[in-house]
DNA sequence: CCTGTTGCCTAAAACGTTTCAGTCAACGGC
DNA sequence: GCCGTTGACTGAAACGTTTTAGGCAACAGG
């Protein structure tokens, strides 16, 4: 630890260097207004700061003022760039109300979630925003506990099975699957089947049911044999596609619960000579960057948003205090391209 | 600020529960063995601090130390998968050392860049690690002069040209290119161009030298219009590879510094009915996720280890202080697939 | 000369830890 | 009974700020 031999210039020696006290340090540097003070003394004190190059330690301010304008931030991965552009957006959000972020990382496993939060608790954070992910989501109530009884305020992100429990926002996960079906039916579709995330997080669950409520809003019955890649499935999606290509009454559509499994499903697609969309229309969903590449009709997310509307969640209730849990959807939009197109065969 | 009314459980309350003094509660949960405590003592502190779920505060304890515990890591965007997947690589390292991470995202702006260093600096983190972007590049060395005379450890990733000043650590993107310019001369190709990334980060200069070198190292001469999309010409990847097919000597090889050009001209390839692999071979750079779904030859990076080594580095700065700058050079590896075949001409 | 008043600044406490010198009791040896 | 030793714990300072009550000089009014 080098840097105790040459340790940071501190309030005293700006005061010393200015012939004032350290008080009158702080009371110049933080433009205390309803305090009395010459613009003299205010001169010299600022020109001395400035010459030695003082930086206020933010620690012993954040001791003394039981604040440390910091929020931390637990996620399961930045290897997600859906996670990453989350934490882009809390990021962007908490810098333009001057808090800093304290991030942690889960990497999946629930025992490794616990001890991060133990050490943002430690730190004092303001709030906690935690994204859920896979491995850890289904223990998560016990961390939410924890943090409800060391009273700081939360913000869950990407799951709403825990919404009882407080805050959280989500992707609007319903909207998009109905958005999905919706313009596929508008393409006189009537047989539109589902290739599911082959997971059970909230949102694949959310996909799956707002694929079920779509198609009923829009009255068109679903097959038995119509879903597949639920979370009792193999993680294989050419196999299941191709699958739900052998249904008693085969698709004319597939809205699936990600754009990764079409693009791994196309080569064996291509293999079996069904041409899309002249055979087969596909929707995915995320359109991650190579939905572009794939010409992939997609539904687009907002993570940026997500993040910010977390983080103003998360101020909210640092600011205001707890009140009723509030469950909030980032709505998404399809991004139409030619992996769709009208019916080949109506019903 | 609701948390002032319940205040969190200190070192005080364990001591009274406990019976005992501040100090011994302190001498407790951090296991001083050399200081004498009965294990009567011993057990009725830790049942007390475990009744009361006591966390002791890091902000007084990083005030009374010295040392907050903390490294600041100032990046410009996480929208970008390889820095998202570098910060994920530092926190990875950072978490195994017991060391937390402060998040600063400058937004490629340089001015932003500036205030968030101040505000990590006014934090008192123990060291910064510098992600370099496109914008804030170029003004880097006013931040490392600035981070040298606070006497903090800083390591700069992804830019090599501030190397004098400290360390870096970088892709090995000369290697890269010799593997890509290697991999289609072993396949017979002789006349092989380059399609540049259109920037001038210090990745991508170092792609076009690394494109030279390996042509000077095999022996193959390079044509004044085998070189496209360097940092003077426009942003479109499609124009610039046709301009390269309409070369003197029309190259049957082409190597790009990055996937996302390659995967954005390919339409127009096609439309121009030019056979991948048939009629030329392409090499991309970074291997993004999509590249496979495109059977995109590529060179594939390692941004988890590039943040893993930063902080490595940045770690032994913080214990052993400063010596000569390194500059570490992560290597890369070649994923062949689809794109590269032996050359249908040979020179 | 006394009493206020005003203007400018400072002393000292406080935040919650860690650390170390020191206290105090018990005990043993002579 | 005295001295030294050991074992077990504690008091108080320290870290670098912020904050508030109050000090002190100058000056005015009576």
């Amino acid at each position: 630890m080098r840097n105790q031999g040459q340790r940071l210039v501190r309030g005293t020696d700006v005061a010393r260097a200015a012939g004032v006290s350290v008080a009158t340090v702080s009371l110049v540097l933080n433009d205390r207004r309803n305090v009395v003070l010459s613009e003299r003394t205010r001169d010299r004190v600022r020109e001395a700061a400035r010459r030695l190059g003082y930086l206020p330690n933010r620690v012993a301010q954040s001791l003394i003022q039981g604040r440390t304008r910091t929020v931390g931030v637990l996620l399961p991965s930045l290897a997600s760039s859906f996670v990453a552009r989350i934490a882009d957006g809390i990021e962007t959000a908490a810098a333009a109300a001057g808090l800093g972020l304290l991030l942690a990382n889960s990497r999946h496993d629930p025992e490794s979630e616990d001890r991060q939060l133990g050490i943002l608790l430690g730190q004092r954070v303001e709030g906690v925003v935690l994204v859920a992910g896979e491995g850890t989501v289904s223990t998560l109530g016990k961390r939410l506990e924890r943090l409800q009884q060391s009273a700081t305020p939360f913000v869950v992100v990407d799951d709403e099975t825990h919404g009882h429990r407080g805050d959280c926002v989500v992707s609007d996960d319903r909207q998009g699957m109905d958005l999905a079906v919706a313009h596929l039916a508008s393409l006189g579709h009537r047989r539109i089947a589902h290739l599911g995330a082959g997971s059970i997080t909230s949102s694949a669950l959310a996909r799956l049911d707002g694929y079920r409520a779509a198609m009923a809003r829009l009255r068109l019955r679903v097959d038995r044999d119509w879903i597949e890649g639920d979370a009792f499935r193999s993680a294989d999606p050419a196999a299941s596609l191709m699958r739900l290509l052998r249904a008693r009454r085969p698709p004319t559509a597939v809205v699936a619960a990600n754009d990764r499994h079409l693009a791994e499903a196309l080569p064996t697609l291509r293999a079996a000579g069904i041409g899309v969309p002249g055979d087969l229309s596909l929707v995915g969903y995320a359109n991650y960057d190579f939905a572009s590449y794939l010409d992939l009709t997609s539904v687009e997310q907002d993570p940026e948003v997500i993040g910010a509307k977390a983080f103003g969640q998360l101020l909210s209730r640092i600011t205001d205090g707890p009140s009723k849990p509030a469950r909030i959807r980032v709505p998404v939009r399809l991004i139409v391209r030619s992996s769709t197109q009208a019916a080949f065969f109506r019903s």
